[in-house]
DNA sequence: GAGTTTGAAACT
DNA sequence: CAGTTTCAAACTC
């Protein structure tokens, strides 16, 4: 590793260090610890703060809302010019290195990336001044965040206002993956809020399997990729990401992999990271870009790649909260990436086609190709099936849709599973092997996560049940590569049911109408679809958009999820299922007469959500709690007096606020606080479909709610979950109960759109908790509510 | 796969 | 707000 370019680059790296521009960007680099916590806090103020802003869909919504408001985020000022500028540079750095110039480039790139610090702290100050805007977009921003892993990048960003997005879905991701993922002996929240390096601890803190790795890679991958990042640069984190997902297949052993990743040099893996490479860079554009909006120090940070590997880091973090260290991380990477090309697609789609005009640089070819491909769409199966190595340019397009079956198949895996975690760990590991690359994995896999979340939430055995799916999920992942768009859905339905993903059938609206479940999802329609005359695409954004705020402006919970489902439910679930009411409730109530609310023409039902009070249903049966208040699964058999509503509504009401308040005071107010916020206890849910969870539309509260949201939601828990469920609330409940709050319910409250304040609860209690997959995620919480005012 | 049923969304 | 129409998913065959 001692080659003479990497001392080269260690002196330059020392002399930059001594500069004082690179000490005001190392206070600002996330990289040192503190800071991060610094981060997580302002996370967590910021998401708390924020208010919904433009798309104010209700904050449980906002993960619709905030895809499509991300999408207008990115373009957000600061970022193209940063980005442009950042991605050449990135380029140059990387090429230089390439270039085995490095030492030259080195210096001359910590310089720039110096310069580039001090403008990106600019950056950063105006975004912060923006936080409005972001504020609003928060939510939008965590779960693209979440979902893509590059904003996860400006978790390195001390600054709330980058923070603030990664936090969002970083966050409730990374909890969940790792609650799920591994059981995180490790409980490091500062350290993930450091930013890059928290994150591999913990992933390889996590025990989930990567002892190995763990041992040597985890404190070692952090810094290591930190340093080796900035040493390595070209290779840089795209590098990385790419060789791990092989290596890390390959190789057990995390030493091997960094020594992969440094040397970048073996030689399927570097075939791998060829074709990585181009990805990398355009991910690596789209970091800078990412890190820029976000006002991400990372960009500051001297090396470009050290912002990616900071990236890579922060992404890491929240990844490797799985218990999978490095492969957490590189497929958090990876991810992150390909989150961010779909976010890009998405949001940046129209941007970039401009940007990318103007931006790209030598790299350009490959950025452009890529964007190009991102913007699209996400699809490109044909990229896909053809790229799955290059992992970009399917993650490219990926939809969030892509994604939800994704998730399924993400979450079927439980290789190491010891809980749902590491499903979802195991899920987007398995992703990542099989497809590795593909960014659609990756995407699939922050969104597996978030529904694993969901599983979580409700019960982390869900998972078994769920794994039966997972199958079905690589099947259908690997549809999404082959196959013809439409073809699919119903395909993949039946197997495990895509409900991961969403796909819609729409043939007069044109999936701008809430008749379509992508659009209601705040997603893009992707090639499953089997809609005509489309206009949910990346393409027709402005439209998109334009019909939003109009349904927005008549109903503006019109994007919210129909079921909120807290976390709190689970618990209250199980304590005692059978009593709790549902769970979470239908945002409008159902009006269904001839379901019986058994079947999924009853959204209260296939939200797996009891009928409330507020249902106008006829002859409710619904198995997860009638409108009467009679919690019980009912078999449908059950016939049953629907109507003592009126007098039971009542009964309810009180029940319900009791629940309420048991869970509020455990989870704080902030979430009673959230306006959507409905807590009840889930019921548990008779549910053998495990497919399909409901439609997206269901949501949970907390920080899972954000993905779920989307419509991967559908992975209810309580469709997969109903049986381990009690069993896990049992374990989970009694530490939210007790106040730990668990991540999710911090992240509930951060939740943009629920402008609920962090809970302090929330951030003080996140100790590391015990359990392992909850540790996790209260690992994850923790830290950022550390970085807030730590007790 | 086609047709029917259902209830939400949209419209009036 | 209520009634009607439109729509697409869910369901059935």
């Amino acid at each position: 590793m001692d080659t003479p370019e990497r001392n080269q680059i260690n002196t330059a790296l020392s002399k930059f260090e001594d500069s004082p521009v690179f000490n005001y960007i190392n206070n600002l680099s996330p990289i040192r610890p503190v800071k991060s916590a610094h981060i997580t806090q302002t996370f967590n103020s910021l998401s708390f703060s924020s208010p919904p802003s433009v798309f104010t869909s209700p904050h449980v919504t906002s993960f619709k809302e905030s895809r499509f408001l991300r999408r207008h985020n990115p373009p957000s000022p600061l970022k193209p010019k940063d980005s442009s500028e950042d991605v050449n540079k990135v380029y140059s750095n990387e090429e230089a290195l390439a270039d085995s110039t490095l030492s030259h480039h080195n210096s001359s790139e910590l310089h720039e990336s110096a310069d580039k610090g001090i403008s990106v702290g600019d950056v950063s100050i105006e975004l912060s001044s923006e936080q409005t805007k972001f504020s609003d977009e928060l939510p939008q921003a965590l779960q693209y965040n979440c979902g893509s892993p590059g904003y996860d990048p400006p978790i390195c960003c001390d600054e709330g206002s980058t923070l603030l997005e990664l936090p969002g879905e970083g966050v409730s991701n990374v909890g969940y993956v790792q609650e799920e993922g591994c059981k995180n002996d490790l409980d490091e929240p500062e350290l993930h809020l450091q930013g890059t390096s928290p994150i591999d601890p913990k992933g390889e803190g996590s025990d989930c399997g990567w002892d190995g790795l763990i041992h040597n890679g985890a404190d070692m991958l952090i810094e290591a990729e930190a340093f080796k990042g900035l040493i390595q640069k070209p290779l840089g984190s795209s590098i990385r990401l790419c060789d791990f997902v092989p290596l890390q297949q390959s190789a057990s052993n995390s030493d091997q992999k960094m020594h992969m990743v440094d040397s970048a040099a073996s030689g399927s893996e570097h075939e791998i990271e060829n074709h990585c490479s181009e990805l990398v860079v355009t991910a690596d554009t789209d970091q800078t870009q990412d890190n820029l909006a976000n006002g991400s120090f990372m960009t500051s940070n001297p090396n470009e790649k050290m912002d990616h590997t900071q990236d890579n880091v922060a992404n890491g973090s929240f990844m490797t909260s799985n218990p999978n260290g490095k492969m957490d991380n590189q497929l958090v990477s990876v991810t992150h990436r390909g989150i961010r090309r779909r976010c890009l697609d998405f949001e940046m789609a129209g941007v970039r086609k401009n940007s990318d005009d103007n931006s790209n640089t030598g790299s350009s070819t490959t950025q452009s190709e890529v964007r190009n491909s991102a913007d699209e769409k996400q699809l490109l199966p044909a990229k896909r099936s053809a790229n799955s190595q290059k992992c970009i340019l399917p993650g490219i397009g990926l939809h969030l849709n892509a994604l939800a079956p994704l998730k399924d198949g993400t979450g079927i895996q439980n290789r190491n599973l010891t809980s749902g975690r590491q499903l979802s760990l195991t899920n987007s590991t398995s992703l990542l092997l099989s497809a590795c690359q593909e960014h659609q994995h990756l995407s699939i896999v922050s969104v597996s996560v978030s529904s694993e979340r969901e599983l979580d939430l409700s019960g982390n055995e869900v998972q078994p049940a769920e794994d039966s799916s997972l199958v079905p999920a690589y099947m259908a992942d690997e549809d999404f590569n082959l196959n013809s768009p439409k073809k699919k859905k119903r395909k993949l339905e039946p197997v495990g049911d895509t409900e991961g993903c969403k796909r819609c059938n729409c043939k007069k609206s044109k999936c701008l109408k809430l008749y379509c479940e992508c659009f209601a999802a705040g997603v893009y329609c992707i090639e499953p679809c089997s809609c005509q005359d489309c206009f949910n695409k990346p393409v027709h954004e402005d439209t998109v958009l334009q019909t939003r705020k109009q349904i927005e402006s008549r109903n503006p919970l019109a994007f919210a999820p129909k079921v909120i489902r807290s976390a709190d439910s689970v618990p209250e679930i199980g304590i005692d299922p059978n009593k709790t009411p549902a769970s979470a409730r239908h945002k409008r109530g159902c009006n269904c007469k001839k379901s019986s609310c058994l079947k999924k023409y009853c959204e209260c039902y296939q939200g797996g959500v009891g009928c409330s009070i507020g249902c106008r249903c006829e002859g409710c049966k619904n198995a997860f709690g009638r409108k009467d208040g009679s919690t019980s699964i009912r078999t449908e058999g059950e016939t049953e007096e629907e109507t003592e509503t009126s007098d039971k509504g009542v009964e309810e009401k009180a029940i319900q606020k009791t629940e309420f308040q048991n869970i509020e005071d455990h989870l704080d107010s902030s979430m009673a606080a959230t306006p959507l916020r409905i807590s009840r206890p889930l019921l548990q849910m008779p549910f053998s479909s495990k497919g399909k969870p409901p439609r997206s539309f269901v949501t949970t509260i907390t920080g899972s709610g954000y993905f779920t949201s989307q419509k991967l939601a559908k992975p209810n828990p309580l469709w997969s979950q109903s049986k381990s469920f009690q069993t896990v609330a049992d374990d989970e409940m009694p530490e939210i109960l007790r106040g730990d709050s668990s991540p999710i319910a911090c992240i509930k409250t951060s939740s943009p759109n629920g402008k609920r304040i962090s809970s302090p609860n929330c951030e003080i209690r996140s100790s590391p908790t015990r359990r392992g997959g909850r540790k996790l995620i209260l690992q994850s919480i923790p830290s950022f509510p550390s970085l807030t005012p730590r007790p």
